[in-house]
Order: structure tokens, then C-alpha cells, then sequence
RNA sequence: GGACGGGUGGCCGAGCGGUUAAUGGCAGCAGGCUGUAAACCUGCCGCUCCUUGCGAGCUACGGAGGUUCGAAUCCUCCCCCGUCCA
């Protein structure tokens, strides 16, 4: 027995079948790829956006002028935006948090700006987004348990205030908003937080600051200590995670939704994942390979071009590169993740997770 | 034929008596990347050896000599390259 399920989101731009990996695009565009492959050869059901950046750039007002995210970006299908709470944790020189909210200065020009629970909320309505995440604080790893605390009960009353003004909305009722499970590595603090959080009633749960520097295994612990608290009946998504053999180990805890920027990030930086593992095409040995990236995988990366030629294409810098290799990279998991529901609709996951953690377990 | 300016590690290019196996950049090689400040970042990058160390030896700044305790750096001759003048 595990905890995987398979469900269905119904959102304003299309039902998304779970359990989901989404591409992260965080300033309206997943890198490299355009709209049409990411609908139909990746058929991505839905996708990330980021509040911080794009509200830095173009700025929420000129994207609602313009029709909304989707429009703006010609994406119909759903998107989910994050809240720049990850951003508290990437960016932590140049912002400083406050029981308001966190005073941010751009990384563009260094101008100030205050986040706060409500604001996001307004930012994010603007953009129309399908899927909202309050304003949370992503925790750096380690943390001590009372600072964790303390950051956690934060948290929770950012994503109070964020309700309370979500619920007071005039615009887009088709914005859901999601609280984020905060408590750093600690389960008692997890399990505080998601008792909290589920008192608001909400369309969905997330579980945030994990893979942030800490053991695998440890992300794992915090997850499993924390999705039974959560309401079964609404999707679960674990922010951030993971590498593509950790999928499955994310879904038998209970997750429906996974984004990472690992697939597209790693893809430019000519790491393109397997169905054996990794496959750093950027190295000498592939200079005369013939075969393709992943022999079976059916992606068009795979399906027309040789390792021999991705690998020249990295070594000199190629625009193409990147397309390619963000393609097979998203393949792969979209792949992993479309297998993985489909073995819990036919009763053979636990067969699915057997076979991935005997490839994938620690060495030695 | 003459006058200048040059020839530095795979390439470009600093250095212009010792702290220089020689700054930088590129190319090359390896590694990292987990709600994207990332088409980024880090390390290595003459050869050999080992007790892998701010280790030892060797070779190296066009060539050959010379000055000097010490030369990529100064002198002499030679060979190339560029620009200009005949």
C-alpha cells in the first residue's frame, strides 16, 4: 500500500490529470521551448509563472492590460504562479522580511518593493492565474527548531491574512489560492503548520521549503509527515522537488503536483536525464555517438538527432541546444509522471516504485 | 635596399632584470545545478615522477651567442612577420 492516488484538477483553462509534474516558466516563458511544443509534443497540462518576476517585469498591471497571463502569453491551458516565496530563500541578500511582509530590492535596478500576504494575492488575481500560492517564507537549510517556529508561525499568519483578503475578491473567481506547509526539517512543526493551514478550508495545500540544501531523504520525511494531515479530497503539491527517480517516491507519499527547474535548467547546462540515469551530453565521449539521447524515449530530440550532433551543438553555443535538450529533459518527466498515473489507475504502482528504487538505490 | 613596430604556453594577449611555469580572455577537460538573479557557476588546463605537497625534476617566452649571482625581460648577430619609404 502506498499513498498515490490519481485525480483530476478542473481549473478555468482545462483539467489536469494528477499526479503532475509542471514546467516551470518563471517569467512567462518556459526557457527554450515554444507555446506549441509545450501544448502538444510535451502536452503540458499546466505550467508555473512567478509573481516576483513578473511583477518586477512587466509588471502585473500591463499583463492584466494586456488580457491576463494566458493571453499575454498565448498559454491556454492552466497556469500556476508562485508567490516570491522562493524568492525570500534565492534572493535573501536583497530583501529583508518583516512581520508586514518582505521589502525586496530588484535585482534589476535595486528599486524597493514591499510583498505583502494581500498584495500577492492582488498580483497574482491580476495576472488571472488558475492556481495562486500565498506569500510564504521559504526557510534557508539548516535552521534551528526555533527560528524554524518562529518562521513557520509567520507563515501561517501570512496565509490567514492572504485568505482573508482572497475571500474578499471582486475579480477572477477563478483563481485558486493555495497555503504552503512551512517548519523546516522538523515534523512537529510540520505537523503545527498543516493543522493550521487546513482550518482555511483550501482548494489545495502545498508543501514548500524543501530541497534547499538538506538530504533527500530528509524532503521525503517531511513530506510523508505532513500530506495525511492535509484533506484528501484536494490536490497536494509539493513545491520544488525533484530529481526524476524521486517522482514516484513523491506521489507514494501522497503528492499530486511537482515542479522543478531541474529539466530545464539542467537541459541548458547540457544534463539531460534518462531512463538510466544521467546523461551529461556536454562530455568528450559522446563527440562520435551516434545514438540517440535515450533510446527510449520518443521525443522528437530523440527521434531525429544523434548525441554526436546535441553534443556539438552545446560546444558551440547553439540556440538549438537548449530547445532540444529543454524537450527531451520535460519529456522525460511529463513521461514519468503520465507512467506513474497510469500504474496507479491499473493497480501496479507499488510494481512501478519497486523498479525505480532498485535502479536508482544508493550505491554501495 | 632603408625606417619603424613585432615574434610569449592550442589561439589571442599581458609582462619588460629576481616574488614567473609566466596576469587576462578564448578554446579544451571535468564537476555542480531541486517553488530559475542561471544559454549559469566552480575547478583543472607545459611534461614526468612520487611520500599528492604552498612536493621534486625537466622543458619553455623566434634561433644562436653574450652580460649578470639571476634574463621572457639587457646586449650582439641571424631568421621570420607587419606597416611605411625607396
Amino acid at each position: 500500500m502506498t499513498g498515490a492516488r490519481a485525480g483530476l484538477i478542473h481549473t478555468a483553462h482545462g483539467v489536469i490529470e494528477t499526479p503532475v509534474f509542471m514546467p516551470v516558466g518563471t517569467q512567462a516563458t518556459v526557457k527554450g521551448v515554444m507555446q506549441r511544443d509545450l501544448a502538444g509534443e510535451l502536452d503540458a497540462k499546466i505550467i508555473l509563472g512567478n509573481t516576483y518576476h513578473l511583477f518586477l517585469r512587466p509588471g502585473h498591471e500591463l499583463i492584466r492590460r494586456m488580457g491576463g497571463l494566458h493571453r499575454f502569453m498565448s498559454w491556454p491551458r492552466a497556469i500556476l504562479t508562485d508567490s516570491g516565496g522562493f524568492q525570500v530563500f534565492s534572493l535573501n541578500t536583497l530583501r529583508k522580511i518583516s512581520e508586514e511582509g518582505v521589502l525586496f530590492h530588484s535585482h534589476l535596478n535595486g528599486d524597493a518593493h514591499l510583498f505583502t500576504p494581500e498584495s500577492t494575492v492582488d498580483v497574482q488575481l491580476a495576472f488571472g492565474s488558475d492556481i495562486a500560492m500565498v506569500l510564504d517564507e521559504c526557510l534557508p537549510y539548516p535552521a534551528s527548531h526555533e527560528d524554524a517556529r518562529a518562521s513557520m508561525e509567520r507563515t501561517v499568519r501570512w496565509a490567514r491574512k492572504a485568505y482573508t483578503h482572497y475571500e474578499r475578491r471582486e475579480t477572477s473567481l477563478h483563481t485558486a489560492l493555495f497555503p504552503i506547509v512551512q517548519g523546516g526539517m522538523y515534523t512537529d512543526l510540520r505537523r503545527d503548520c498543516a493543522a493550521q493551514l487546513v482550518e482555511l478550508n483550501a482548494d489545495g495545500y502545498a508543501i514548500g521549503g524543501l530541497s534547499v540544501g538538506e538530504p533527500r531523504a530528509l524532503s521525503q520525511e517531511m513530506t510523508e509527515a505532513t500530506t495525511p494531515l492535509l484533506p484528501a479530497d484536494r490536490p497536494r503539491y509539493c513545491m520544488g522537488v525533484g530529481m526524476p527517480e524521486e517522482l514516484p517516491e513523491y506521489v507514494a507519499r501522497g503528492v499530486d503536483m511537482m515542479d522543478c527547474v531541474l529539466p530545464s535548467r539542467n537541459a541548458r547546462n547540457g544534463y539531460l536525464f534518462t531512463t538510466h540515469g544521467k546523461l551529461v551530453i556536454k562530455q568528450a565521449q559522446y563527440k562520435e555517438d551516434e545514438g540517440p539521447v535515450d533510446a527510449h524515449c520518443g521525443c522528437y530530440t530523440c527521434l531525429n538527432f544523434s548525441r554526436a550532433y546535441l553534443r556539438h551543438l552545446y560546444q558551440a553555443n547553439e540556440i538549438l541546444f537548449s530547445t532540444l535538450a529543454t524537450l527531451h529533459n520535460l519529456t522525460h518527466y511529463l513521461d514519468i509522471m503520465r507512467q506513474t498515473r497510469q500504474t496507479i489507475l491499473l493497480g501496479t504502482f507499488p510494481a512501478l516504485l519497486a523498479r525505480v528504487r532498485a535502479e536508482f538505490a544508493p550505491e554501495q
